[in-house]
DNA sequence: CTTCCTTTGAAGGGT
DNA sequence: ACCCTTCAAAGGAAG
C-alpha cells in the first residue's frame, strides 16, 4: 500500500501527497500513534501536515518554526527522532542512514548509531569491524560522520579516518569535492537559514551540523540540483551560487545528467538541473546500501538494489513509514525550493527515453555474445549475456512491443533470429516462461501482455519479480495478498503461474511443455537464469539430457548455486546485521501474523518452508512482496553471482554438472531439501552448512535424478510444500495441469 | 565516456 | 481513471 496506487495528479496542489499518510493511515498511523510515545512521529506528520498547509498557503519563507522536528534537529537535542544530526549516513562511504535515532533502534541499527548515546556523536556505523571514531563533542558542531569524504565509487568501507580528514575539511568547500552529495540549491532561490533545519536528513546530511556549525552549507547545498554549477564542464558555475559548494555533485551526476545538461541548455546554463527528490524507497536504499554492501560484499548497485528492495519489502511497515514520511518531506522541501519545477521538467531528458526506446528496438549487441559464440560457448558470454539480461529484455521487447513490427524490425530482429535461432528458442522459452512466449503466443496473450507491459520492468526476470511485487498489486506496507493465491509462497509460483498460465491456457502455439519447462528450468526468476537454451528442444525441462547438455547442464548448475548461494547469502541476514534488531524478519519464523505487518508476508514464503511445520501455517500467507522471500529464486541472480561465498557455490555446483547434469533439479531439490532441514536463524549457519548441504543435495539428486526426475521433483516438492506450500503448488498445477514435469518443477519453483 | 542494470516510488503524459 | 514512461541513487560492467 504504501504506494497505493493512489494517483496524485493532484499531488502538485497538494504538496503532501499525502499518500505515505494514507497509506499509513489506517494501521500506520495506528501504529505511529502508539509509538508516537517515542518518536513523536505523530506529531511530526502533524506538523508537517499543518507546514504543508501552510506553505501552501504560500509562504516559502516563513518556514522556520512550522515543524517542531525540524526544531529538534538541534543538535543537542537527543531526543530528536527524525532529524539527523548525525550524517545520516551510516557509513563513512556516504551512504547514508537517514534514520533518525529512534528509527535506527527500531531498525536495528548498530548500537554504534547511537554510540554515546549521544545521538549527535554518533560515529558513522563503523560497521564492519571500523570502531566508531570517537568525536570529540566540541567538535560536534564540526564533526560530522564522515559524510561524502570519499569518492562515489568508492564504498571505502573500512571507511575510517575520512572523519579526521572531514572533520579538518569541514568548512571548506572541499568538503564536498569528492563527495557524493549533491548539490546545494542555488542560492537563488531564497531559502531561510532557518530552513536549513527543515532540510530531511538527505538535504540535510550535510545540513545539519551546518545549524551548528555553518548554516551556510545549508544554503548551498540541496543535494536535488545538479547544479549548473556541477561540474567544471559546464564551467558554469552559478555566479550566483556559492562557489563553495557547487562541486558537491555527485560525480555521477554530474557526468551523467549534468554533461546532458550543460550540452542541452547550453545556452541557459544557468539551468540546474534539478533532481527529483527521492522517494521512501530511494532514501532507504541510500541509507542500506552500504550496508548492504558490507554484508554481502557486492559491490554491483544492481544486485544490490534488488536486495535492498526485499529489505525493503520485508521492512516493517512502521520502518517504511518512516521513509515515506521523510520522502514527503524531503518532497515538500523540493517543492518549496523549487515551486516551478516539475519532473516533466527532467523528463525532458526524452534523449533517454529515445535510447531506451532505441535499444529496444534495436538492441542488436545485446545477443551479440551468444551470436558471437554461441550456445556451446556460454562461458565466454559476458556476464549479463549470461544472465540474460539483456537477452531477455530484449525478447521482451520484441514480443511485448508488439513483437516490435514483426518484419520491419527484422533488421535487428531478423538478424538476431537469424543469428541465434537457438538463441531464439531459448528466448523464446524464456519469454515463454516468462509469459509472452511467441508471437504467436502473444498474440492470444493479453493478459500476458498486459503482464508484461503492466510490469514495468525491463526484463522479463525483472518482469517477473515486479510482478511478484507487491508494488504492483500490493505494496509491502500493504498486506500484499493479493494473489491468485494468497497461499502461495513463493512469489515466483505465482509470478510464473500468472505468466505461464495464459500462455498455456491459451493453447499457445508453444507446445505447453515448453512453457512449462521453461519455467521450470528456470524457475522463473529464472527467466534470466535458467532459460537454458535447450530447453527449448527438452520435453521435459527437468531433463538436462538434451541439448546442449553439459555445458548448459554445467551453467546451470552455477545457475543454481549462485541462486541458492542466494538464498544463503543476498538474503542472510548477517547477524549482526543491523538491519533491524528485531528478529530479522526474513530469517525469523514468521513472527506474528497478528502484528499483521506487510512485512510479516514478507518472510512467509521462506518461513512456509523453511520454518519448521510446526510454524502454524498460516492459512492465508499472503504472497511474498518481491524480494521478501528469501527463497525467491527470482531474485537477483547477479547478487549471487557477485558475491564471495557465492564461489564456492559455485565451486561445488559446477563440480556437479561436471557430475553431470540434472541441474534443473537443482533448483527443486536443493529448495526442498533445505527446507526439512528447516530454517537456521543464524545465517551464517545457514549460509555455511547450507551450501555443503546443497551441495550435498544436490549430489544426491543428481545421482537419483537420473531416474525419476520429475517423480522425485513432484514428490519433493509436494512432500516439503505439504505444509505450508501446498496451497502455492496446487494452484501451479492447477494451472499447469498439464504435464507433470512441468507440475513438478513448477512446485518445486514455487517452493523458492 | 556513455549506457545499462536493478530496485521502488513519484509524477506526468497519453489514452 | 488507468496505463505507461521517466527519473531519482548507486557503482560495476559492458559497449
Amino acid at each position: 500500500m504504501p504506494h497505493t496506487h493512489t494517483r496524485h495528479g493532484s499531488s502538485g496542489d497538494d504538496l503532501c501527497s499525502t499518500d505515505e499518510v494514507k497509506i499509513f493511515k489506517d494501521e500506520g498511523d495506528r501504529e505511529d500513534e502508539k509509538i508516537s510515545s517515542e518518536n513523536l512521529l505523530v506529531e511530526e506528520k502533524s506538523s508537517l501536515i499543518d507546514l504543508t498547509e501552510s506553505e501552501e498557503k504560500g509562504n516559502k519563507t516563513v518556514r522556520p518554526d512550522h515543524s517542531p522536528v525540524f526544531n529538534k534537529l538541534e543538535p543537542h537535542t537527543p531526543s530528536f527522532n527524525m532529524g539527523y544530526l548525525v550524517s545520516p549516513y551510516p557509513y563513512g562511504n556516504g551512504a547514508p542512514s537517514g534514520l533518525p535515532v529512534t528509527m535506527a533502534n527500531k531498525m536495528g541499527l548498530p548500537p554504534f548509531f547511537c554510540h554515546n548515546a549521544d545521538p549527535l556523536t554518533t560515529p558513522p556505523p563503523a560497521h564492519c569491524g571500523i570502531p566508531p571514531y570517537q568525536l570529540d563533542p566540541k567538535a560536534m558542531g564540526l564533526t560530522r560522520p564522515a559524510l561524502y569524504p570519499f569518492a562515489a565509487g568508492q564504498y571505502p568501507y573500512p571507511m575510517l579516518s575520512p572523519d579526521m580528514t572531514q572533520v579538518a575539511s569541514w568548512h571548506t568547500p572541499s568538503v564536498y569535492t569528492a563527495s557524493s552529495f549533491r548539490t546545494p540549491y542555488p542560492t537563488s532561490i531564497p531559502i531561510n537559514t532557518t530552513l536549513s533545519s527543515d532540510f530531511p536528513f538527505r538535504f540535510s546530511p550535510s545540513l545539519l551540523p551546518s545549524v551548528h556549525a555553518a548554516s551556510h552549507h545549508v544554503l548551498n547545498s540541496h543535494p536535488a540540483i545538479v547544479g549548473a554549477s556541477s561540474k567544471q564542464d559546464c564551467g558554469s558555475q552559478d555566479p550566483t551560487t556559492n562557489n563553495r559548494y557547487p562541486r558537491n555533485l555527485d560525480s555521477k551526476n554530474s557526468s551523467n545528467t549534468q554533461s546532458i545538461d550543460c550540452k542541452d541548455s547550453s545556452n541557459d546554463k544557468k539551468k540546474p538541473h534539478i533532481k527529483k527528490p527521492l522517494n521512501a524507497f530511494m532514501l532507504y536504499m541510500k541509507e542500506m546500501r552500504a550496508k548492504v554492501v558490507a554484508e554481502c560484499t557486492l559491490k554491483e548497485s544492481a544486485a544490490i538494489n534488488q536486495i535492498l528492495g526485499r529489505r525493503w519489502h520485508a521492512l516493517g511497515r512502521e520502518e517504511q513509514a518512516k521513509y515515506y514520511e521523510l520522502a514527503r518531506r524531503e518532497r515538500q522541501l523540493h517543492m518549496q525550493m523549487y515551486p516551478d519545477w516539475s519532473s516533466r521538467t527532467n523528463a525532458s531528458r526524452g534523449k533517454k527515453r529515445k535510447r531506451k526506446q532505441d535499444a529496444h528496438d534495436g538492441g542488436n549487441n545485446m545477443k551479440k555474445c551468444r551470436a558471437r559464440f554461441g550456445l556451446d560457448q556460454q562461458n565466454q558470454w559476458c556476464k549479463p549475456c549470461r544472465r540474460k539480461k539483456k537477452c531477455i529484455r530484449y525478447m521482451e521487447a520484441m514480443n511485448g512491443t508488439g513483437a516490435i513490427e514483426d518484419g520491419s524490425g527484422i533488421d535487428d530482429l531478423g538478424s538476431q533470429l537469424s543469428d541465434d535461432d537457438d538463441d531464439d528458442d531459448d528466448d523464446d522459452q524464456l519469454v515463454g516462461s516468462c509469459g509472452s512466449g511467441d508471437e504467436s503466443n502473444k498474440i492470444p496473450d493479453d493478459d500476458t501482455e498486459s503482464l508484461n507491459q503492466s510490469i514495468s520492468s525491463p526484463g522479463c526476470l525483472s518482469g517477473l519479480s515486479s510482478l511478484q511485487s507487491p508494488s504492483t498489486t500490493t505494496s509491502l506496507a500493504s498486506p500484499l495478498n493479493m494473489n491468485i493465491n494468497p497461499a502461495t509462497p513463493s512469489l515466483l509460483a505465482v509470478s510464473t503461474n500468472a505468466l505461464m498460465v495464459p500462455n498455456a491456457e491459451q493453447g499457445s502455439s508453444q507446445p505447453r511443455s515448453e512453457s512449462i519447462s521453461a519455467s521450470g528450468s528456470s524457475s522463473g526468476s529464472t527467466c534470466s537464469i535458467s532459460t537454458t537454451p535447450n530447453t527449448s528442444n527438452t520435453v521435459s525441462p527437468v531433463t538436462g539430457t538434451t541439448g546442449p547438455s553439459s555445458s548448459l547442464a554445467h551453467e546451470r548448475a552455477m545457475m543454481l548455486g549462485n541462486r541458492f548461494s542466494h538464498l544463503g547469502m543476498g538474503l542472510s541476514h548477517p547477524i549482526g546485521s543491523s538491519v533491524s534488531n528485531k528478529p530479522d524478519a526474513l530469517f525469523q519464523p514468521h513472527p506474528s501474523v497478528s502484528k499483521n505487518k506487510s512485512s510479516a508476508n514478507g518472510f512467509n514464503g521462506f518461513s512456509g518452508s523453511g520454518v519448521p511445520p510446526k510454524a502454524p501455517a498460516p492459512v492465508n500467507v499472503p504472497r511474498n512482496p518481491i524480494g521478501a522471500n528469501p527463497r525467491d529464486i527470482n531474485n537477483p541472480l547477479s547478487i549471487n553471482q557477485l558475491t564471495k561465498r557465492r564461489e564456492d557455490l559455485n565451486v561445488c555446483s559446477i563440480a556437479v554438472s561436471d557430475s553431470k547434469e540434472k541441474s534443473a533439479l537443482g533448483p527443486t531439490s536443493i529448495i526442498h531439501h533445505a527446507a526439512p532441514h528447516g530454517y537456521h536463524p543464524h545465517h551464517s549457519l545457514f549460509n555455511s552448512s547450507f551450501s555443503q548441504h546443497f551441495h550435498q543435495q544436490l549430489t544426491h539428486h543428481l545421482a537419483a535424478a537420473s531416474n525419476s526426475e520429475s517423480t522425485i521433483l513432484s514428490g519433493d516438492s509436494h512432500s516439503i510444500n505439504n505444509g505450508k506450500h501446498t496451497s502455492s503448488d496446487p494452484p501451479t498445477n492447477a494451472n499447469n495441469p498439464s504435464s507433470s514435469a512441468g507440475s513438478s518443477e513448477t512446485g518445486a519453483i514455487s517452493v523458492s
